[in-house]
DNA sequence: TGCGTTCGTGAGAGCGCTCTCACGGACCCG
DNA sequence: CGGGTCCGTGAGAGCGCTCTCACGAACGCA
């Protein structure tokens, strides 16, 4: 085992399908039949070729079965993210962990991707046209970000997370009710009586940025109110980006009686920039999140959020996938999940 | 392209290269060569080819490839912990990084793979073998756990981060001087003149647990006084785990006066303890951490702790696992990394 | 001028599997 | 008892690529 190589070659040389065969006394095509688990075959030729398969400790070559059936019988699950913030980031978490679920749950293995820089975007796109993949799961699209369509281009089937921006015609995805979580959170703060609503955005490169805000404009003009931008900061999603947007924001505004944040994350951000100036959060200011990350509720005081269902994300972006790549849906299909006002002790 | 696949084909047909040099007016062999970027070509057959591919959008079938030359160009990046432990320890981040970018260096693709459940394994491991990665980097290898026996027994080149606790004759691994860190942070805390020197360790079925315990024993031995297994409390290197492991300490042995914590997270834990229970952390009682997460330094008071070269155990891993796959190395090696005190506010 | 050496190229085998097709035997029915 | 249907099986093609080998042209040197 411990010889060198051949550059080029195996360490050992893996036994085929042919010697499976051979040693079960069956041909090569019986052989098949049994470890694909096909059912017309005789009791005795299986129980042959099971035991022969064991003995010599055979797992098929996946590369020569692939070049047959056009499939890899794996899906990536790609995240367009430094590595930094998608770990700093629960929302990848949940969205990792339940579609590994779904994707294993159909017998399928989810390899797990992260393209932080240009090169590695090149890579994986002749990493996934190339086969290795039969699908691909793409989170954390910013702004103009063509990756999709290329790989689509290449007859890569994919589903987003979340609407993109642009070329939206012909792209599958999965989203949450973005616009109506931002409405339900802005309404609500307008609603127990707060005169000086704000908002710390998310990155508005991004869709599910913009319509958060979409949705705190909209609550806004329908209370009656003149939408006023300078009650607007710009964050990213992070907690140090809704710091920085919360500070600049009182700076404006030393009277804000109550924050939107775009993200638990910024939410964060914002009480930790309201604390440092003496407010107390949930009595001076409201403070109402976007996520409902598990961290949300252990909060001192606990956020008041809107929830995204993250776990149904994530199996229904890979069940929509698998739907798709075994032809069982043809259309372009987008799904919107609702969300839903989760009110704690920030407001 | 919307037009529903036949189950088990591409959606598209995927122009091959048999095309690319009818174009070119070429052979197939040449076409390859240019593709490959092999040098023995003339000008004007490889410009003629590169046109011939772009103008067709051609992506090598790499199933197709690894057939022929035993190779994926991948590496398997394989994490056995559940998606929420590996999320929460900035550890991982800090090895997918510098391994992701070791391996994009060579031109390979990462990918990042995490077995949370048994059945999980056994699917990777079919993965593995069948060609998918030319070898494994494999991290938080759990007791007895014969994963990477059973992948070197396929044929699948891995290396491990840590020190296997068995079987570790013909196994690679890369590893920190995880006793040598133990013996420091204890040592540095009975010099200061700390009388009741405690420790939380991490789980004590890895190695790393085991050795950093060690550690902490040859210093308490070195100093002439008897170890205390009352002072040893057993945690598994989270902040809950630290947290439930100090308290257990604090009511055995109130006048603790040091401690040293088998993680940074652990050590967290600990400080919340401390703090639960009325002390002064880096006045009542000193606290050593281990890994030196970028948390560490953040910390109010700041964490004293052995930093790991994280970055270099990553890097290290990679390049291991490549030299090896290339054929330049060819006997088991294992390296260990010199670990360092980093000592702040908190002793 | 003749012979060896390089260089660029193409023909063709074959990697290990799946899948279609054809075939023989067992079975059922009229 | 003959003609169908089924059922289990094997032969063989071929997926798209790489790589070895052989060959002719161009070049160097004696």
């Amino acid at each position: 085992m411990t010889t060198a190589p051949r550059k080029g070659t195996r360490a050992r040389l893996a036994p085929t399908l042919e010697e499976v065969a051979a040693r079960a006394g069956v041909s090569r095509a019986t052989a098949s039949r049994v470890l694909r688990g096909d059912a017309r075959v005789s009791e005795r030729a299986r129980d042959a070729v099971l035991e022969a398969a064991r003995a010599i400790s055979y797992v098929p070559n996946l590369a020569a079965r692939s070049l047959v059936t056009g499939r890899s019988d794996s899906i990536a699950f790609l995240v367009e993210e430094t590595e930094e913030r998608m770990f700093a980031d629960p929302f990848f978490l949940g969205m990792l962990r339940s579609a590994q679920e779904a994707v294993a749950e159909a017998g399928l293995q989810l390899v797990f991707t992260v393209v932080s820089r240009p090169e590695d975007q090149q890579r994986f796109l002749a990493y996934a046209a190339g086969g290795h993949v039969d699908g691909v799961l793409l989170l954390s699209l910013h702004g103009q970000d063509r990756l999709p369509q290329r790989l689509e281009a290449l007859g890569v089937p994919t589903v987003l997370s979340g609407r993109p921006l642009s070329g939206r015609r012909r792209l599958w995805y999965v989203d949450a009710d973005n616009a109506g979580g931002g409405r339900l959170a802005t309404a609500h703060l307008l609603a127990t009586g707060h005169r000086r609503v704000a908002t710390v955005t998310g990155p508005l490169d991004m869709c599910a940025g913009q319509d958060r805000l979409a949705g705190y404009r909209a609550a806004v003009e329908a209370d009656g109110r003149p939408y006023d931008e300078s009650l607007v900061s710009v964050g990213d999603f992070t907690a140090a980006g809704g710091h920085a947007a919360a500070l600049s924001l009182l700076e404006r505004h030393p009277d804000v009686d109550a924050i939107f944040a775009a993200s638990d994350l910024a939410a964060f951000g914002v009480v930790r920039a309201l604390r440092e100036s003496g407010r107390v959060v949930g009595d001076d200011v409201a403070v109402i999140g976007f996520d409902d990350i598990p961290a949300a509720a252990e909060q001192v005081p606990s956020l008041s959020t809107v929830r995204q269902p993250i776990p149904a994300l994530g199996a229904t972006m890979a069940r929509l996938l698998l739907d798709r790549i075994e032809g069982r849906v043809d259309r372009p299909r987008r799904t919107v999940l609702p969300v839903e006002l989760v009110l704690r002790q920030s407001a």
